[in-house]
DNA sequence: ACGGGCATGTAACTGGTTACATGATTCA
DNA sequence: TGAATCATGTAACCAGTTACATGCCCGT
């Protein structure tokens, strides 16, 4: 959560609920739930870690209350951190979803770059899981069983990275429709 | 955790440090990161929420410091609603995996029922991400991909859980090996 | 005038995780 | 004797989540 708010941040410095816009629509269906209470709460943290900083949006006395919120220079540190991590399993996608929309949008990096890294890592841990998957079938096989599940969700997770790489192909450029 | 380790009380009270052996031995490869530690916070947690409750070594005084703990109403009515809750996707498969081990182990439960439960909560979310997701594609493709990421992992997940059923078939008796 | 969306926050709870401290037993 | 394992805990931190309070602006 924090890193995928310092990201949109990266991309575009805005105030807390305009972020609140921008990851529902970033999330389609799932970001039906994202309560914008949530975002300012994650804002403070930040804030506190001195990873952002505000001011009371600039120029226009429009409307008083409206902190527009941008990167500090540890903040940017920790955005480009985040997008080079590389880990798998995630428990969700939507993280590295979020990392692909940001990494496009923002220039910071090369989405089907990002992909392949992902994939790397995602067939090592694969390997690691059946190869101690062997080691470990001849004990029970209630615990195989969770094994299997392991590497069909891997399996999922590899189909879906291969279907990020096309989607995101012809990158950097439109982050767009169709 | 909380319910994981109600439900293994529910098999069998015993110490902290014994479930965190079985705990170990029940989840095998992805069993060796837990630590002791966290099973005495989760317990001392449940004890203070009144779902367990704990009486000193009974009977011999082999060693003073050894805390039996068992299941009170309360946790045994928790441990009985958990075994029937129903949601699907689970971030993490070990809980589904543990909750077919206890329910098994504690003859708690009918193992296949719970796997076909799952499954047809599981049929409905597809549905429901399918049909809704014909609505979005009509946004964004980069909100889609990540739909068909969600779509692949929840085709993995139902093809675990027939496999759970394989495995858990002539269930109720034995638990164990191969 | 009032409801709903925009906009901002705060206080509190929950639960996972860690680091650390303690001490007993066992075995080489 | 000393290391490993058994065994129990505590204090603290971090992050997600919720419920709540506030107030502005706009359309009907």
């Amino acid at each position: 959560m924090q890193d995928v708010v310092l990201a949109m941040l990266a991309k575009e410095p805005s105030h807390g609920y305009g972020l609140h816009r921008r990851l529902r629509l970033a999330l389609g269906l799932f970001g039906e739930a994202l309560k914008p209470g949530q975002i300012y709460v994650t804002l403070a943290r930040l804030e506190k870690a001195g990873l952002v900083c505000c001011e009371q949006s600039e120029g226009l006395p429009e409307r008083p209350d409206r902190k527009v919120y941008s990167l500090t220079a540890a903040g940017q540190q920790r955005v480009a951190a985040w997008l080079t991590e590389v880990s798998w399993p995630k428990p969700d996608l939507a993280e590295f979803h979020l990392k692909l929309a940001a990494a496009a949008a923002g220039q910071l990096a090369d989405p089907l770059a990002l992909v392949e890294a992902q994939r790397r890592e995602l067939l090592r841990r694969l390997a690691d899981v059946q190869r101690s998957a062997i080691a470990e079938s001849a004990g029970s096989a209630i615990a195989g069983s969770l094994v299997e599940g392991v590497v069909l969700r891997l399996q999922a997770d590899l189909r879906w990275l291969e279907a990020c790489a096309r989607v995101w192909s012809g990158s950097g450029k439109e982050p767009g429709k169709s």
